[in-house]
DNA sequence: ATTCGCAGCGAAAACGTTTTCGTGTTAACA
DNA sequence: TGTTAACACGAAAACGTTTTCGCTGCGAAT
């Protein structure tokens, strides 16, 4: 069990200063060609590889980016991991993920694990406890240490950073819309509560659509999920709130829902109640995932393109790390949303 | 915009040397109580915190794990890692994450560039790439250079490390016999090629069971399914494959697939040739993922508990970096599967 | 013979810690 | 008064790099 070779033990071995060494590995012009091939040869030998750490340490920058997200085991969330870990690699760079688990203070203590040096800085989406209690000290002193940050998906407006978002308002619109050209008339939300940004704005552009359109909105017909309820029972709750929102909306025609699980969700209930997808009833769901696309029938959804806010984040942040020089200016970066039409929809 | 303030600065704000910070802050009792507490006031007013880069460097422990995996989008990997973070931070761990795409190249550069000094050991599981040319040298290599390495779920038994694995052997069995206590008389499986060691080890189990049961195997009801092909059409390929499957054997009355979206694809082909699923036709996959849960009917499965792998693993790696005098032995945990009945099966 | 320039190399500092080993001061003791 | 012990603190090394600067020796130019 050798351990790895440093400078320091080529150098005695071949009886030359830890500058020589250091140098003959970089080419430089200051060393004999002599010496430079012999250092060469030996460090080929053992296999040298500059330690990371030291490094690190002597230039203040690790070349690692920190992720804080909610959740990994979630068909979005990892796919904006791979498209970081995509650049990121690209560029050299490292990444360190940390899961806040939803909770304020595990987003806390990771951030403080990782902010000490071990990396130059940060993407994160916001925990739903930090959401709703709005308590955004950690990033904004993060912020003010020299450490950028870059949100997706669950931002705030309070903090100054560069931002990736999805036009939710948008997506949720072109969802509506569909289902209205598609001949519905009466069109439901399946939704969260209010304080999830998201959840939010896709009701709004729900309601937006059906103003375009001519279309009353009815309260009977938005159907607002609590999903702290995270329960063993959670599904059963959940079923029964739609089955509900069938009973009291005998001529409902059409379903948009805010995400994949809520979607899928309503088609079972759908079948349950002997409705035909699409004949008697559309769907349309958001977040394309793999319930989406495996279900049956498959299922309509607006796609975020998750890896693309993932690529864009870490282009983001690593610009940000690179030209730090430049004068500070932050932007929003908008990714389009995408409808995929599949069975659920005529 | 501030830096991170270090040991020096508050030395030379408080006019006394490093040493006396660093140990007051340690709370030696070599510092004076006066000392001390104004050293620790100060700290504590800038938000002192150690530099985890230098900290590395002197204990040469980064108190890091590289986890390298074949990818993310994964419900099955992200529950392992999501296992490993769990146990990793209450321990004091970060988790740096590498995707090697199933790729060979990219296994190997991300392990060189996480070795290099930025983590104290790996968990893995092994790209197809690399089980198919069967080069292991980089894992002996790091091994060899002090760094452990514990694999899970596609492991080698060429490479001595610590290893967590399902038993997929018995896993497999346990779905077959529960198909024949059903009443199935003709089990069909669904597996990849046998270079893949856990649709081997899968297929080895379906033809044991069928054995005991006295059940005699035909090629005919055994679909190898090529699964290097990623590309647009693999799912219309499988399709294909699986309603050949269901032409050659008009009898068929039981399905185990090896994983979960075989078994998803195969309730679609029963669903096309009007079989009702549990009763002209059963249906087992393996792991336990959201389609399983989801899918209508929900689909019976064997669970491979990955949040546990990851635990288990994260606790190997752990106690090796922990008690490095220790005798070297190296144990191979089995964490067991269970067969979660849902509506796919009798 | 003196100066100059240059090639080739080494010493040392710096990054931020922790820890060992002094060192000076004071109080207590014989 | 001289010796010792306890106390409070500082200097320096070490972890592994990179880089600046200085030094040495030698051939060429004056």
């Amino acid at each position: 069990m050798k351990r790895k070779i440093t400078l320091k033990q080529i150098a005695r071995e071949l009886d030359v200063s830890i500058s020589t060494v250091s140098k003959a590995l970089r080419n430089s012009k200051e060393i004999s060609e002599d010496t430079r091939e012999k250092v060469q040869a030996f460090a080929k030998l053992y296999n040298y590889r500059p330690n990371n750490i030291a490094l690190s340490l002597k230039n203040r920058k690790t070349k690692t980016i920190g992720i804080i997200i909610p959740e990994i085991v979630h068909h979005f969330f990892s796919k904006v991991i791979s498209g970081i870990e995509l650049v990121a690699n690209k560029r050299g760079y490292n990444v360190i993920v940390g899961l806040s688990n939803e909770s304020f203070d595990k987003e806390v203590i990771n951030m403080e694990m990782l902010a000490n040096g071990s990396i130059d800085g940060f993407i994160l989406s916001i925990a739903k406890q930090t959401l709703q209690q709005q308590d955004y000290h950690h990033f904004s002193e993060t912020i003010s240490q020299g450490m950028p940050i870059v949100m997706f998906d669950r931002v705030v407006n309070d903090i100054q950073c560069d931002k990736v978002i999805v036009d939710d308002v948008q997506g949720a619109k072109k969802a509506v819309n569909k289902l209205v050209e598609n001949g519905c008339k009466t069109i439901a939300i399946i939704t969260t509560k209010d304080y999830v940004s998201v959840g939010k704005l896709r009701t709004q552009g729900y309601l937006e659509a059906l103003d375009e359109n001519k279309i009353h909105p009815e309260a009977s017909l938005i159907l607002k999920v609590d999903d702290k309820l995270v329960s063993e029972d959670y599904l059963d709750i959940l079923e029964r709130e739609i089955e509900q929102l069938f009973q009291t909306n005998k001529k409902m025609d059409g379903i948009f829902a805010v995400n994949e699980l809520y979607a899928i969700t309503a088609m079972k209930v759908a079948r349950k109640q002997n409705k035909k997808i699409p004949d008697d009833i559309q769907v349309i769901g958001f977040t394309d995932g793999v319930l989406s696309k495996h279900a049956t029938p498959s299922l309509t959804t607006v796609s975020q393109h998750g890896q693309k806010i993932g690529e864009k984040a870490a282009e983001l942040l690593i610009h940000k790390l690179e030209h730090e020089d430049e004068e500070e200016q932050f932007q929003t970066v908008i990714i389009e949303t995408e409808l995929v039409e599949r069975e659920s929809t005529k």
